[in-house]
RNA sequence: GCGCGGGUAGUCUAGUGGCAGGACAACGGCUUUCCGAGCCGUUAGCCCGGGUUCAAAUCCCGGCCCGCGCACCA
């Protein structure tokens, strides 16, 4: 184990899930100071993607019923069909195997697969046979409701939940575009192999959002914002970009200025959460790396001990998901997207004469004025196909005019941007980019340098000795700290040393420490945990100043003097 | 899922068939202390199951978990 997963399992970050029965592979418990460092993130990212984005928070359930997965695509897209090789035990994707080593296109089923094999008399490279083909699903699959019950699945992403109700949600926001919807939640993946450490769980959060945009209007009014900050690019064809993003729009780098605006905007985030300026890339999926629902996708990626890691995805997801869904449910997710002015304009229409057409063509009569009506323009005659019988209609049975119409807009299926976080990877990787050694006195110190807002605990209240006065006010202070709102730890145990070590191993900023001084005129002491520096400040300022201290950068120094203690 | 290497207190580690030891941490006490001080004491462990043996942490088999490589990662 690493130094920092050992600190991490020892000090209540995280650890293992299940470990007294042996474990499990691809989940983890968040203990007392991880779960608190993620609802930080969670907190923060609420603040950058809801808050202050036209954008609405929703929950939905984790399980999903098969419908929505076979309309999302990944009922196909996550079940791929496998073949297992009897002697070496290795696993191929059946249809990519057969397409390398037969250059044959297989539809991706069972029996396809095991037809060709057979045809073929396809064996493994080590020449050993393969067993039958089989599915191999990477969604949890589970039963609704009693006996056979309803076939459901857990959800691999929260953005499903999102565009279900979209009919809803667009309503919300009086059918206005753009507007954005958000999900914070869990997610599902039964990963085959799940390793390196928080990395790859099986279940994992998700931060989400949706950005419904009208497909010809991909900008935010907000780029500005961002467009000038520097940032590092990687094309798909791994070229290394460092431009900034007003320059990656325009030289085509990225291809719009929507979803450039969420990488600035992303980029911002990761660094307020923690995450260290070089050590932070995006990098735009490969053509073959793109998920079946993505026309352009940007990663963040992270630098950590495992290499770079994928921590966000930001993709053009297009009208795919609303277009499905419309299809596999039968309702119109489309949104009427009114014109300024109404606009008038010139058509020819072809309009059916039902008096000529009845007599002739009796009771196909209707279904040919319905088809006719549809035609944009007619000739002399016009050829239709009803209930499978070629029907030739001449002009007599129609008219076509020239119609001057209003038309007030039009109906588009929006296209959706998604910024997708994993929580999960983001927080270890601001743990591994905060963990920190100097030496203090000689002596080495570990230190998480977390960004004061997201720490666990925000402040330690230390009696400088474990006697009766020290230890009433520092309870007395420890609970005017918390009323205010302050995640405050109270700890008598050791010696004032050892305590300070033991709040920069897990990130505290702040101890705040009562000695004698503190008996004689009230004053207490703050110390720093990146410098170790100490300040004196009065008890009435020590709140307001601590909540300062909290919610910026600002140097200790600037809220007093610094304090010295006579060592003996 | 395959191959290789691992799994001993909370953490790190010694122990190749014969009483499971240490360090750090934690807890209690003494000390009354401003950066892991010292002293005394306490808690706490052989991943799980089966086999071989008089005797298994140790040898064998299976499983689970961890690390690395391969494959997988929509």
């Amino acid at each position: 184990m690493s130094e920092i997963m050992e600190m991490l399992v020892r000090r209540g970050y995280l650890w293992q899930s299940f470990e007294i029965y042996g474990g499990m592979a691809g989940f983890i418990d968040y203990g007392p100071l991880g779960n608190g460092l993620r609802r930080n993130l969670e907190d923060l990212w609420r603040d950058f993607f809801v808050i202050n984005e036209r954008a609405v928070e929703i929950d939905t359930p984790t399980i999903g019923i098969e419908e929505v997965f076979i309309a999302s695509g990944h009922a196909t897209s996550f079940t791929d069909v496998a073949i297992e090789c009897n002697s070496c035990g290795r696993i191929f994707r059946a249809d990519h195997f057969i397409k390398e080593k037969l250059d044959i296109e297989v539809d991706p089923t069972i029996e396809a697969v095991k037809e060709v094999i057979r045809e073929y008399e396809l064996r493994c490279e080590c020449e050993g046979e393969f067993k039958d083909p089989e599915h191999i699903n990477l969604m949890f699959e589970t039963k609704i409701g009693p006996g056979k019950g309803k076939k459901g699945y857990l959800r691999p992403e929260t953005a499903q939940g999102i565009f279900i109700p979209f009919k809803r949600l667009s309503d919300y926001f009086r059918d206005k575009l753009p507007f954005g919807v958000t999900q914070i939640g869990r997610a599902y993946r039964n990963e085959i192999s799940p390793r390196q450490g928080v990395i790859r769980l099986r279940e994992f959060n998700q931060a989400e959002l949706e950005y419904f945009v009208d497909p010809r209007n991909k900008t935010h009014p907000n780029f500005d914002d961002v467009a000038d900050d520097f940032i590092t690019l990687v094309d798909k064809f791994d070229r290394e970009h460092r431009v900034t993003l007003r320059e990656a729009v325009e030289k085509g780098i990225i291809a719009h200025q929507l979803l450039a605006y969420f990488v600035g905007k992303t980029r911002r985030f990761l660094l307020k959460a923690g995450l260290q300026d070089d050590k932070l890339r995006f990098r735009q999926h490969k053509d073959d790396e793109r998920a079946h629902y993505a026309v352009d996708c940007w990663d963040a990626e992270a630098l950590t001990s495992y290499g770079w890691v994928e921590i966000v995805g930001i993709a053009d997801r297009s009208d795919y998901d609303l277009s499905r869904h419309t299809q596999f449910s039968g309702e119109d997710l489309s949104v009427f997207i009114p014109y300024k002015e109404p606009i008038k304009v010139k058509k020819r229409k072809v309009i059916p004469s039902m008096e000529k057409l009845g007599p002739v063509f009796k009771d196909k009569a209707k279904k040919i004025a319905e088809m006719l009506e549809k035609l944009e323009d007619a000739g002399d005659y016009v050829e239709l196909e009803v209930d499978g019988e070629k029907v030739k209609v001449s002009s007599e049975y129609y008219e076509v005019k020239e119609v001057e119409e209003e038309v007030h807009g039009e109906k588009i299926i929006p296209h959706v941007i998604e910024p997708s976080f994993g929580l999960d990877r983001i927080t270890y990787s601001i743990l591994e980019h905060a963990y920190d050694k100097d030496v203090v006195d000689g002596e080495e110190r570990r230190v998480l340098r977390l960004k004061r807002w997201m720490a666990p605990v925000q402040v330690a209240v230390l009696p400088l000795l474990s006697r009766e006065e020290f230890e009433k006010v520092a309870l007395e202070i420890t609970d005017e700290l918390k009323k205010a709102g302050i995640f405050t730890e109270y700890d008598d145990s050791g010696s004032i040393g050892r305590r300070y070590r033991r709040y920069d191993e897990i990130g505290t900023p702040f101890c705040v420490t009562i000695d004698h001084q503190t008996l004689e005129d009230g004053s207490v002491t703050i110390r720093d945990r990146d410098t170790t520096k100490q300040i004196r400040v009065k008890r009435e300022d020590l709140i307001p100043t601590l909540k300062e201290l909290l919610n910026s950068e600002k140097d200790i120094e600037e809220f007093g003097e610094i304090f010295r203690a006579n060592s003996s």
